[in-house]
DNA sequence: GTAAACCTTGTAGTCGACTTCATGGTCAAG
DNA sequence: CTTGACCATGAAGTCGACTACAAGGTTTAC
């Protein structure tokens, strides 16, 4: 299989397949005797993985790590679970600051709809955001 | 007030002050006779206003805006509220987001947890993430 | 035989908000 | 008179995940 096939079998681009070989996520293929790169099934299912761990929130370096463990002959469970927990917890973490933000956003605009903008000095910049 | 002294007063780099005067964020200051920028106390609300701006979430595109609003004599009420609406909006997608991914994470945990590691065929990647 | 659709490589650009580097001028203290 | 702390400029680097471009070679279809 050429790029071209596994990148619409995966749907994934192929700059990007090449990106991803750039980036020790893919391991160099095999060459066609005219240069060209060729793939074996397996790889659709490694580009399916890679899309699962991104959609579970994982960068390209930690999908490089586990990808890895999994080359090394390793089952990467433990790695995974560690990663995934550590996810959930940034997740979580990222949950409250915009439950903050969200609070203050709303906080500013009920302030903004109190506010006669009449009242704004020459001085001031926005006494929406900057209420003292 | 040299750089260094507002720099200090707003809690903002040296750096970052130049920054954000390439970026049309601060205007170009009076000269010292030796060249150096020289501000005067406003500046430093201006940079406080920053601050609080881009706590509220507002990129410094959008920062930009307000002030040349501002600038330009207009009270940047209307514009300032309209932009928080939006922010606030965009803050609730994202948290709907984090809530699926959050679960989604849940999930793929809690698959880890009663997967047996020894059920991992050579040609599997990680079956907590592509489980079918 | 030629045009379209593929493939190759290497390099650079995108976004946002800085940060760092290189190189050099200015100023106050001792 | 030199050391160290400040100031100036412009260019380049950072992070993450692509995306695009340039300049070519190959294959397929008509």
């Amino acid at each position: 299989m050429l790029i071209g096939d596994i990148s619409a079998a995966a749907g994934v681009d192929r700059q990007t397949i090449r990106f991803y070989e750039r980036q020790g996520l893919l391991p160099e293929p095999r060459r066609a005797p005219n240069g060209y790169r060729a793939y074996d099934e397996a790889t659709i299912d490694r580009l399916r993985f890679i899309r699962a761990a991104q959609g579970a929130g994982l960068t390209l370096a930690e999908i490089v790590e586990v990808l890895g463990l999994r080359d090394g002959g390793q089952a990467p469970c433990n790695h995974m679970s560690f990663v995934l927990e550590q996810k959930l917890a940034e997740v979580r973490s990222r949950q409250q600051e915009l439950m903050v933000l969200a609070a203050e956003l709303e906080h500013l605009i009920h302030t903004g709809l109190s506010l006669d903008p009449a009242g704004c000095g020459p001085t001031d910049i926005c006494r929406i955001i900057s209420f003292r």
